[in-house]
RNA sequence: GGCCAGGUGGCAGAGUGGUUAUGCUGCGGCCUGCAAAGCCGUCUACGCCGGUUCGAUUCCGACCCUGGCCUCCA
């Protein structure tokens, strides 16, 4: 593949690489599937909301201006099941979760959209799509529930790589028996009592997961957009049925031209997923480890591979995180303030514009480090801390002070204690009176302290 | 069964038809009072078998293995 300066990206529609060519350089727009708010984001969730607010970094930088949407679920039966179960409204959940989704994500460096639409704010627009789809023949009311007739739509299936004529020829799911077709899907269904509730021409009732996102998709980009994205468990049914809606109510038009898809984060190589029981809360993981450290470790690896998930990649990437801060701290210390440049390297661009391949990226970023580590005077260091600083703040890394960074959460530590100790360390060493000094590095190292000396004097950090 | 990914050095993880990925770890060295941090060097890498080629980890075919979707799921 060879260096380009324009945007590449893995159209799963096409299954390769293509060129991206945004529909109008003056607006581009793309689509993401948010959460479902009815409890804490796993981390398996944030890879999704880290990629694409990536993407959207790397476009708006690119292009002059980038609508990004990301949607968030609030009218589902899990969030049902959850407020039954507090015996309190669907809002107290979906705001409760979607509030913690925000800071979650924000501690991961995962910035807003420009729109956060919520289904529950589209209900209208949604019975509007559901009357187009009734009137072209594509979907029939039956039971109080609208159905979507997958046989309507020739170029059913085309995104996933799916016949509909031999799908589920042995399904093992139960199907209702008004479908006309079993992979038929629900628009709209009906609604009972406790169950939220919306009217409509086909009785109370509320609407089916996939119609959101074909209805907030055309409501605030418009009918055909650029690039739409999740997890590539999301291609079927949910995406493939996106289009089906989205198509069929726009009169054959493109739903969306470019489709991107991340692959899972694993745990011991197997999905991380609610019913293994092994997902890991972004929420909980925060408590131990700064969000910095989990969006490092997220791009290590390309999006669409599988990223294995271990406490070891955790422990190396902490490393490596604390090692780049430590060579900026240490640069600076020795040249003075260093500032981003108004670009990063093209190596460095290359990579990110090389379908995101923040790998390689990231390898570049790292050999600039080792440029700065090394430069030997003044305008070398700027030359790399430009170059470096430039690319982290692109792709949302390395934007703390370092000395911060490292000292990190020293909580219940007195700094004024650990500054007496190292002077008196100091002045130990000074004397020759190295037992002292070394009994004080060790009663800072207990502490968590550990000390690194240099021509400029003594700094500390958090082991 | 259908469809889709992937098997790279101790580990993680990019990439390439012939040349250094990068990170972590180990080992040797520089620096240091000794360390730590940093720097330098270093460790028989490309699942298996065929084919194409002057040359394949990289292209083609078969095989083995792993994982994912086909049901809510990022």
């Amino acid at each position: 593949m060879p260096k380009t300066e324009s945007l590449l990206l893995y159209n799963t529609l096409k299954r390769e690489k293509q060129v991206f060519v945004p529909q109008d350089p003056e607006r581009v727009t793309m689509y993401a599937c948010g959460p479902t708010v009815y409890n804490y984001a796993h981390i398996g969730n944030a890879r999704p909301a880290v990629i694409f607010d990536l993407l959207f970094r790397v476009l708006s930088s690119l292009y002059p201006k980038v609508v990004y949407a990301r949607n968030i679920t609030d009218v589902d039966d899990k969030i049902n099941a959850s407020a039954a179960e507090e015996g309190v409204p669907i809002e107290v959940i979906s705001r409760r979760y979607s509030d913690a989704y925000h800071e979650d994500m924000g501690a991961l460096g995962v910035g807003l959209p420009s729109i956060e639409p919520r289904a529950t704010e589209h209900i209208p627009q949604m019975i509007d799509m559901i009357e187009h789809l009734i009137a072209s023949g594509h979907a029939y009311e039956v039971e109080g529930h609208v159905l979507f007739s997958v046989e309507s739509f020739d170029a059913y299936g085309a995104l996933s790589g799916r016949d509909v004529s031999e799908m589920l020829a042995g399904a093992r799911i139960e199907v209702a028996d008004f479908k006309r077709h079993p992979g038929d899907f629900v628009l709209w269904k009906p609604s009972v009592d406790p169950q939220p509730g919306w009217d409509s021409p086909w009785g109370w009732g509320r609407p089916g997961w996939h119609l959101e996102c074909s209805v907030m998709s055309e409501y605030h980009l418009g009918e055909t957009i650029d690039i739409h994205g999740g997890g590539q468990d999301l291609v079927f049914p949910h995406h493939e049925n996106e289009i089906a809606q989205s198509v069929c109510a726009h009169g054959g038009k493109t739903f969306a031209r470019y489709w991107m898809h991340n692959g899972f984060v694993t745990f011991n190589k197997r999905k991380m997923s609610k019913s293994l029981g092994n997902t890991l809360v972004v929420h909980e993981l925060l408590k131990h480890t700064r969000g910095e450290v989990l969006r490092y470790l997220l791009l290590s690896a390309h999006y669409r591979q599988p990223l294995d998930w271990s406490e070891e990649a955790l422990a190396r990437v902490q490393r490596t995180v604390d090692r780049v801060y430590g060579v900026i701290r240490d640069a600076e210390a020795k040249f003075g303030p260093l500032k981003a440049a108004s670009s990063p390297s093209g190596e460095f661009m290359s990579a990110l514009l090389d379908d995101l391949n923040t790998p390689e990226a990231l390898a570049e970023l790292n050999s600039e480090a080792r440029r700065l580590a090394n430069a030997k005077d003044i305008e070398d260091a700027r030359i790399s801390a430009g170059r470096l600083l430039a690319a982290a703040a692109l792709i949302g890394l390395f934007q703390q002070d370092p000395q911060s960074w490292l000292a990190g959460d020293t909580q219940g530590l007195d700094d004024a204690l650990i500054d007496a100790l190292i002077e008196e360390r100091n002045a130990s060493r000074e004397q020759k009176n190295f037992a002292r000094a070394d009994e004080i590095r060790d009663q800072l190292q207990e502490m968590g302290i550990v000390l690194e000396d240099s021509a400029d004097g003594t700094r500390w950090r958090r082991s």
